[in-house]
DNA sequence: GCATGTCAAGTTGTG
DNA sequence: CACAACTTGACATGC
């Protein structure tokens, strides 16, 4: 049974996240600048108890979290700890309550650091700047109960091989917290599921795979073996699948974006009978996640009758 | 109200 | 060398 997931935002729901630039935030004093910043917080984590709470509605399993869900967290200048931000506790009550609400509706959480989170990179600062992210993504995921947190491989320079064993020293850095909860995934320009399933292996790191980057950014494995071997990663624990369609198809030109929905022809036929989170990456949002749903559904239908 | 220009961050590949 | 693509909206501001 495929547990689908909805990827930070609702199209059709009322259910907005807000966001915050450094610019502005600049602006304003020091203590007008906590309370807008917690004002958005406290916004976010009450969108988050509506998400969940709708995810499980319409019957979606899973949910990821925006990278922005608390903006300018680790901002050199602007960034706060929740702790200074949320005088009162109301904002951790929240995220608490989401969480308990996530796990009673069993709506999965996780995670997607966004591109500037690049733990090999040949720069230091880099790597130091991503390592502070993590944290404290992994922070709130404690508090709510995500049980994952997605990061591509990162840069290549040097060769895949060497940025494979920066990554590795990177991860080594991690706290038990974070690293318990990061997971690797294949993408479509760089690291294949074949440059990442050894590493992985090797640390107990789970790989999400990527169907559709695999079928960009395609190496040595078919579909079927790097579902296995990519499953065989979660040891017990539920393994956590991406899937996409390209906008244009996949004769077209550059098949990499996205399309608002996902051809159910793109779902690897392996998937459709494993237990198994599949996070829907499509801009149509929950609508393509229940398109997708009842286009299955359907066809199971069919086929039984 | 509505249109507009702008937004923390990295890396790669194209023109 | 400069810039777009990732993602794509949400923000404050100015008319």
């Amino acid at each position: 049974m495929i547990r689908w997931g909805l990827c930070c935002r609702f199209l059709d729901a009322p259910i907005k996240y807000r966001s915050a630039t450094h610019r502005y935030v600049a602006t304003l004093t020091r203590a007008a600048r906590r309370d807008y910043l917690a004002a958005i917080a406290a916004h976010n984590a009450a969108a988050l108890v509506d998400s969940v709470r709708h995810c499980h509605a319409l019957g979606i399993g899973a949910f990821r979290i925006n990278s922005q869900f608390l903006p300018l967290g680790t901002h050199p200048v602007s960034g706060y700890t929740l702790d200074r931000l949320d005088r009162d506790g109301a904002i951790r009550r929240t995220f608490l309550e989401a969480g308990r609400i996530a796990r009673e509706t069993d709506v999965r959480l996780s995670f997607h650091p966004d591109q500037f989170v690049v733990l090999n990179s040949e720069r230091e600062a880099v790597v130091e700047s991503s390592l502070g992210e993590l944290e404290f993504q992994a922070a709130i995921a404690e508090l709510i109960g995500a049980d994952v947190i997605v990061l591509h491989g990162g840069g290549a320079a040097g060769g895949i091989g060497a940025a494979l064993a920066r990554l590795a020293q990177a991860v080594d850095r991690l706290s038990d917290r974070a690293r318990a909860r990061l997971a690797l995934e294949n993408d479509d320009r760089l690291f294949t599921p074949e440059d990442l399933l050894p590493l992985c292996e090797r640390l107990g790191l789970p790989l999400v795979y990527d169907v559709h980057h695999h079928r960009c950014k395609g190496d040595g494995l078919a579909v079927a073996e790097a579902t296995a071997r990519a499953a065989a990663t979660w040891r017990g624990r539920e393994p956590h699948f991406h899937i996409s369609s390209p906008r244009e198809g996949w004769r077209g030109g550059d098949p990499r974006p996205h399309a608002d929905y996902v051809e159910p022809a793109d779902l690897p036929r392996e998937w459709r009978t494993m237990d198994i989170t599949v996070d829907v990456e499509a801009k149509a949002k929950e609508r393509a996640v229940l398109a997708l749903m009842q286009s299955l559904a359907g066809r199971r239908h069919k086929r039984a009758g």
